[in-house]
DNA sequence: TCCACAATTGACTTTTACGTAAATATCGTT
DNA sequence: AACGATATTTACGTAAAAGTCAATTGTGGA
């Protein structure tokens, strides 16, 4: 595995611009090392990245995704603080399945809309 | 079931503000019937709402959405446009199925984030 | 009939998630 | 040392999706 990888290699492979990449940076939820001023981003920088790509294509925010994220970090020492991380973990978990469920049914429809085409181009079929 | 529903109570029941509602009016989303100016809305359109609403809970544009309401009216009469509104469709479901994927892999990430915040506490709980 | 109150309309504002442009810096060539 | 290609920083701009505010307008009840 390649030990760095530059901002225009991930903007290519993710089809996102620089200003994106950087924008996730000033918001907390990237942080790549730097030589000099440029940065350089490590396997698992671009991990990140990926986790946070796929958060926005389910519609979560930027502050959604950060919480997410920082989820993603070693678990806290102190039993209070767990409790509360997996309280969280637990809340966005029901976020997720709400999100499947809405998922489930607007395939659902879309299924019975394609069939009712179905039919309909048969129909046609029939009469030309 | 009941005839019709005054703005403000689809605002309570699906906690939406009345200028949420007249926007998506606005969009062209959805066609409250009026008397005088006061709108009116059927079944049909609460129905439509809360289509609009799992839309924006999945992440959907308004746009999107808007392509999604479309389809669940008749189906066209041409063959052409028949296939054309078969293809958004797969279209849809291809990205709905993507989506699906995301969440499963975040459930599984996040389930692990909960084993090992147990474990962790299990430590703890060992320890003091 | 008149009043209180709900609903509408229109204009302006806000927030989010970047886009864009300008000026400056770095780095490998030539 | 100059140059072209990339990067960075700073600052302002913008589109989408509402929120907010103010001025009207109906309208059902006392």
């Amino acid at each position: 595995m390649r030990e760095f990888y530059t901002i225009t290699e991930l903007t290519r492979e993710f089809d996102i611009s620089t200003r994106t990449i950087r924008f996730y940076e000033d918001e907390g939820l990237i942080r790549p090392v730097r030589r000099g001023r440029t940065r350089l981003f490590r396997p698992s920088d671009r991990h990140l990245l990926k986790q946070i790509l796929r958060g926005k294509r389910l519609g979560f925010s930027i502050a959604e995704i950060n919480e997410i994220v920082q989820m993603y970090k070693e678990p806290p020492g102190e039993a209070g603080q767990l409790r509360l991380m997996m309280k969280r973990v637990e809340e966005k978990r029901a976020n997720l399945r709400q999100k499947r469920k809405d998922i489930e049914e607007t395939l659902g429809e879309l299924d019975a809309i394609d069939e009712s085409c179905i039919e309909r181009l048969a129909e046609l079929g029939v009469n030309t």
